[in-house]
DNA sequence: ATCCTTAATGGACGATCGTCCATTAAGGAT
DNA sequence: ATCCTTAATGGACGATCGTCCATTAAGGAT
């Protein structure tokens, strides 16, 4: 190692955060490559390259990191989505069209991102930690939508209000089960058709709303 | 333990098959109480009620208890789905409505099956031998939605064909997103609606097809 | 130049984990 | 009644696991 003089870079040799950063990508890359039950604390300090006595030092202990990752996993996906839906507030067509896009896009739903999904979601239930970002997630793509079919259909009697709930589930569930075959058949899935496939049942459930 | 003249019924104290279906029961009630990773040697025995060396001697290993576990767990989803759609094989529409039926009845879809296949399907991608039977389960429920939807669409063109390919990812993906959302809102969650749901969105992509 | 806070290290530790085998005994075959 | 196959037992075992702390040293404060 060279003493800090020497480097040509000002990178210091202490830096926690960065540290901590790459705890944190060290799990998230581990779960999608090997899974939860290999990302033992021995191989995530290996692929973070930094010491064992690391993780407790800044988390307080592995539990706490990996719902560290889960937070920054949540995180990361709502930043993405709200750069790419945004400029769509006062169209609600388009805004739920740029969300069905959005959630289906290379750079939200990858192999890595679903692998690491449907790891967190398989254990959420037995761990509360990983649970509340998993919601959070869930919950803020939800809204999204929920928010602008309420827009787009001027819901006035109960049966209206309760035609918003349908297609907001629907909707939900539509993009879930994509993801769901984004990870059950990685090379036979299409994006476009994806997008196009839940675009057509919503356009086909809400008539006259989805001009092409 | 009384001596086998003294007990009133037959059980032998020897039945290897009972035994192996213990632990196979033992294992799906642990990973829907406690999960995957919690599901040990020890409490798997435990639950199980036999002793330390049984998982050895009748599955080779606990790896290969779990993949018997993700078998029956598999042939149970399609024994009940065979046995509800039992009788609709002349009617396409009937089939279909069935299939979405039996896939979120009480039998198929409750809050223990859908936290066993949340589990099986986030190790999945890292486990061969569980991907194995959660792919089965899951080419099963696709072949008879495509089935039908090929009889019910009498596909001609390479349009028509297209189109019963992405009908029956749609049915798919919304029976998929329904299973989520039984898993992370089990109280919020409608049976009646789900089925509603699905099958409204599906009536309006085929329409005329779907008689009320 | 010296002090002080705290980031970073890496190994020791007890607590599991799953495997496997020597031993026992059930229960059918003879 | 005796033999023989094999189901069943339960503890020993080595191999991890994650935690934690004594120690080192970076680097800002004085």
């Amino acid at each position: 190692m060279q003493n800090r003089a020497e480097r040509a870079d000002a990178t210091p040799l202490r830096d926690p955060e960065r540290n901590k950063a790459r705890l944190i990508e060290a799990v998230l890359d581990s779960i999608a490559e090997v899974g939860i039950a290999e990302t033992t604390v021995s191989r995530i300090i290996e692929r973070a390259g930094v010491s064992r006595g690391m993780i407790h030092l800044h988390f307080g202990g592995k539990d706490k990191l990996l719902a560290a990752a889960a937070a920054e996993f949540s995180a990361r996906y709502y930043t993405e989505m709200d750069r790419q839906i945004a400029g769509t507030r006062n169209d609600p067509a388009a805004r739920i069209a740029a969300v069905v896009r959005a959630d289906l896009s290379e750079r939200i739903l990858n192999e890595r991102s679903a692998a690491i999904w449907h790891a967190f979601r398989g254990v959420a239930r037995t761990n509360a930690a990983i649970a509340r970002y998993s919601d959070t997630r869930d919950a803020r793509l939800r809204s999204m939508i929920y928010e602008a079919f309420s827009v787009l259909l001027v819901p006035e009697t109960a049966a209206d209000r309760a035609m918003v709930d349908d297609v907001t589930l629907g909707a939900m569930a539509l993009l879930e089960g994509m993801w769901t075959d984004f990870l059950t058949h990685p090379t036979s899935f299409s994006r476009d058709t994806s997008v196009r496939i839940v675009m057509r049942f919503l356009a086909a459930i809400c008539p006259g709303k989805f001009p092409d």
